[in-house]
DNA sequence: AAATCCCAAAGGGTATACTAAAAATGAATA
DNA sequence: TATTCATTTTTAGTATACCCTTTGGGATTT
């Protein structure tokens, strides 16, 4: 059999090195669109299809089902079909608990790492959002999240720990752990982890890492309560 | 042509094949070179080469370094070229604490959801490797060494925790938890190993989870110690 | 001689062709 | 009509061609 002139684009990539790659590209597109909902539990991921509507070649978006099947949050069904993972709610409650555990480190780090003004920042954060909370309810949710994220985020900068983060953001992220999804009761919850976040700040003014590390993990397995409420 | 499919499948799965797929090849293949010291921290891991010496093509042993990739044994340095991970101290210490809190939160589960005769195998366990090290001393390595796998193992089967299980075989698994690492005072290290198997057991035994938590946390964090003397 | 530039080699990123297996569809028969 | 078998179709797995960027060595220039 005769080799064919196989392969080779005629229109191929732009020449632009700070260009993202599409694997990357695709990668992002697929976790947002199974986060956000857009991929059910259980729907099935056709590399072909997917390709065409991301805007890529398949390639690409193989590799980024491989990641995001590495990650968890794909898994393989019978036979070699990708299927967007569905999470029963052991499978929650565990990823919450361990979400717990490794955050209650990260704050315990934090309380010894954090300098004077970062800690003003956090009550400052913490002041804002329970401010939100009280004046708009319900409606605070957004802009909750938003400085929610960011105390987080500044307690993770602190805590100096790459490879926590990296498991929390990848093994351990869920579509249910934003506040949002709670359809009853959002400013109680929102008041509760404000309670929290409270005394998270209060451990880090005592410099007490495992004051710090106790209040976050109560705090994070108290969603688990708001979430499963006939849970122990 | 919009209807739906009446029929299904009534048929179930005939025989299914189940053929090793190349990718899983190369990732394992990989994955075992790096863990064995055969690719060293920092090399380069070049597609093609590699794809030519493991018998697959390139595609394969992209996918595979993309895994690795994401679970963070293999980074991309500057330009899109991929190395091995190296891991300074303070990464070694990091996730070693990282499984300290897993491993914790296994054992407590498993506290409570091991039954007597599997309690009566983890004493038998520990009694064996207590006597491994007594007559052989560190000639005892190896089978202490399967020994001990197969502690651990039968506790994370009772823990029945899958997602912490699968993140401590992924992104905390390295090169360096082995015990066999050490080169001064083996036996001393297994015999403090043998120390805390056996409280742990008893943890069991009691069916206290927070016993065998701290026992099981204080187990694996008394291996930094033994890896980096001079750490806190 | 040192710096610079050019060209070629090397290697990674992407797209697509090819292949094989499973699901879907249709036909044939009881 | 329902069941079973064969064919078609779909889709995942793999290999490879071709693109681009980087890089290193050697030639040219100052």
């Amino acid at each position: 059999m005769m080799k064919k002139m196989v392969g080779g684009s005629r229109k191929v990539a732009p020449a632009n090195s700070e260009l993202p790659k599409t694997v990357d590209v695709a990668y992002r597109t697929l976790r947002e669109w199974i986060l956000q909902g857009h991929l059910v539990a259980g729907q099935s991921l056709p590399e072909a299809e997917l390709a065409l509507q991301i805007g890529v070649s398949r390639t690409p978006v193989r590799e980024a089902i491989g990641r995001l099947s590495a990650e968890g949050l794909v898994v393989m069904e019978r036979y070699r079909k990708h299927v967007v993972a569905k999470f029963d709610e052991d499978g929650r409650v565990e990823i919450m608990e361990l979400k717990a555990l490794i955050e209650g480190r990260a704050a315990a780090r934090a309380a010894t790492r954090l300098d004077d003004p970062e800690i003003l920042y956090l009550r400052d954060l913490s002041n804002r959002m329970e401010r939100a909370v009280r004046e708009q309810g319900d409606a605070a949710h957004s802009l909750f999240d938003e400085l929610n994220r960011e105390f987080h985020a500044l307690i993770w900068r602190a805590a100096d720990s790459p490879r926590g983060e990296r498991i929390l953001e990848t093994a351990l992220s869920s579509p249910f752990n934003v506040l949002g999804r709670l359809d009853a009761s959002l400013s109680q919850s929102m008041e509760r982890a404000c309670w929290y976040h409270h005394e998270i700040v209060s451990a880090f003014e005592s410099r007490d890492p495992e004051r710090a590390r106790m209040q976050m993990i109560a705090h994070e397995l108290s969603l688990i309560t708001t979430h499963f409420p006939g849970r122990s």
